[in-house]
DNA sequence: AGCGTGATGGTCT
DNA sequence: GACCATCACGCTA
């Protein structure tokens, strides 16, 4: 990793959701803690479009404790558990009051390797399972909901430029689990890496 | 490889 | 009270 790498800053995430999930394809995701520090390499998003989305937790402008910060100006993490169990993240895009949100699902292990296997916890150890999923990357990271609302300009949890990927490497694709949605469950809303030995794993299937 | 299922609790109506 | 932007494991083959 290049020392003078830049971090990303919050206007990067101001545009339409589509724009931002493409886009950060190849970025570096940075935790850092006591412990030390981990990158993974961003290879899989979603963009969740809001109030004209049916699979977006904002459809129709929908508010609530848990998604509020979404109509926040866009650059801050949205994080929500799930299945009582899991985390999700998600950083916020587009302009205050515009509810969108980039969904990342997928992420390839660069760095902290040792921490990342500790957090993960795993019985069966898979290099390439360690953060082949939205909740994998959560729990391999430790977060919770601490970083709920924060900026991404921080020094704990934040993205770094990483590496450009071309729009011919990039690959689109329906959405992962939202059968619930009527209008938008087709819609390719999915970005990844094609090729990306870190996919999250249902990829596979619809390829 | 592909499908089915249990875990587990916050969130929403 | 039902749902859920998930994961791991076990089954079939």
């Amino acid at each position: 990793m290049k020392p003078d790498m830049k971090k990303i800053k919050r206007e990067f995430f101001q545009k339409s959701a589509l724009k931002v999930a493409r886009n950060m394809l190849g970025k570096y995701l940075v935790r850092e803690t006591s412990e030390g520090k981990c990158v993974l390499k961003i290879v899989e998003t979603e963009a969740y479009m809001g109030v004209d989305d049916d699979a977006s937790h904002s459809y129709r402008g929908r508010l609530t404790d848990r998604n509020k910060v979404m109509y926040e100006n866009g650059g801050v993490f949205y994080i929500y558990s799930i299945y009582g169990i899991y985390y999700c993240l998600n950083v916020v895009t587009n302009k205050k009051n515009i509810p969108q949100a980039v969904f990342i699902r997928a992420a390839e292990p660069l760095e902290g390797v040792e921490i990342l296997k500790k957090n993960r916890n795993m019985n069966n150890f898979n290099f390439l399972h360690l953060a082949n999923g939205p909740s994998k990357i959560a729990q391999a990271l430790g977060l919770n909901k601490e970083f709920y609302g924060r900026s991404v300009e921080n020094n704990r949890l934040y993205f770094l430029e990483g590496e450009k990927v071309s729009s011919k490497e990039i690959a689109l694709a329906p959405r992962i689990n939202i059968d619930y949605a009527q209008c938008a469950k087709d819609y390719p809303w999915r970005f990844f890496i094609k090729g990306n030995k870190f996919i999250s794993k249902k990829q596979f299937y619809s390829l």
